[in-house]
DNA sequence: AAAAAAAACAGGGAAAACCCTGTAAAAATT
DNA sequence: AATTTTTACAGGGTTTTCCCTGTTTTTTTT
């Protein structure tokens, strides 16, 4: 560990909890320096200060008036340098994706030993990131449903032909320039177009697209 | 650990670096039964004994015949059970990625150290994974891009009504639909349809699906 | 209060998409 | 070789989308 302090500072809406959580950072070592905690997002705004960043950012998800989330895009886009570890009693797949996906280095129950909360500080700064078993092992399942759902498809037949389609269909190309490109007369495209529509149970080609989309079946 | 043995499977062309595996896992204890190994897929399939199915695949990427995408996407529908363990030399985004959708275990690079291999089918054996932080690192990094790549649309100035707009329009509903669904005349969702197709510079309703799709203005 | 800008609406027409029913040729089955 | 299935294609009509040129109403700005 470096001889410069590591500037730590916290948002969470309940008092008591913040307070606890600066006497523990500050109780492993004193290489720690609280520059500030607020309330909820719109404290931080106010209270960061950009000649004098945090290295971490510990946050909470539920605030009132501006919540984790919005708080955290906030910092990706006006101080991205800033790491943020989220604190929070919402352990559920959705936030803690959701979280991920906005740039968190780290994601913490609040009911960890301390001993844990220091490991996180400490990896967030030397390795930039702290990840638990718990938070990976959502991370992976996540992926894994993402993939299931993208693969119904190899349930319904369909033809080289009608896949070939529904990839042109994903375009703004009309049907007659579709059969141009695919050597064949609009009146076949229009039977396969009638083909996929009942094969997938779509009304309309925006249907059909959106569905091809959501599946994987095209770009 | 339990009295009973780990049954152990192995995929990998390189008959060398299989063998040597085998020496290292038998070398650290003898709680560890190697079932079979092959050179393929395709081998896999056929030494596979579902009265007698492995609790852990090590499976290489790249393999002659049927690679090592193909052989987890086999298992994965035929045998669920079997936990993979990728040992590759490959360690790019992609195929990391790929492989976790798939469902792997654990990922490791095949110039580990003996104990961490020791160390992943252990984890895998109690907890059901091992994710290197390397590989944590790159499936954050993964979803960090997607989610970026989601949101240039904030360059475009685009009205509440017009948002709306694109999300209905996301959908099998006529513009006739969408009118009364947003209590407007049709010639006023008309008047909509041409500004958000010169804004995002789309030339037809599916094309607007579709960017609106890629740009997550729409789900 | 007047001017400007934005939002809501309209007529009308051409193109594309949709949706029937039906036929001819090629391919696969038997 | 005969039959069935699949693939390719057609006529023709309805609906929806697309696109042009406008007007009226509401909101914002000055």
């Amino acid at each position: 560990m470096s001889n410069v302090k590591v500037k730590i500072a916290l948002a969470d809406d309940h008092t008591l909890f913040r307070k606890g959580m600066i006497s523990l950072i500050q109780m492993v070592n004193n290489s720690h320096e609280i520059l500030f905690e607020a309330d909820n997002g719109i404290e931080v705004q106010h209270k960061i200060d950009p000649l004098s960043l945090p290295d971490i950012m510990l946050i909470d998800v539920n605030m009132p008036v501006m919540d984790g989330y919005a708080t955290v895009d906030w910092l990706k886009l006006h101080h991205p340098s800033v790491k943020v570890l989220v604190v929070s009693m919402i352990q559920d797949e959705e936030s803690i994706m959701r979280m991920i996906k906005l740039g968190v280095k780290g994601y913490l129950s609040k009911d960890v030993e301390p001993e844990e909360l220091k490991n996180a500080i400490a990896a967030i700064t030397s390795k930039g990131f702290y990840y638990t078993d718990y938070i990976t092992g959502k991370l992976v399942h996540s992926l894994q449903q993402e993939e299931d759902y993208a693969q119904k498809d190899a349930l319904i037949p369909l033809n080289a032909k009608e896949k070939e389609f529904i990839k042109m269909a994903c375009s703004e190309f009309t049907y007659a320039e579709i059969a141009q490109r695919m050597n064949l007369s609009p009146k076949t495209i229009d039977g396969y177009r009638l083909s996929v529509f009942e094969k997938l149970g779509v009304k309309s080609r925006v249907g059909l697209a959106i569905y091809a989309l959501r599946n994987g079946m095209a770009r």
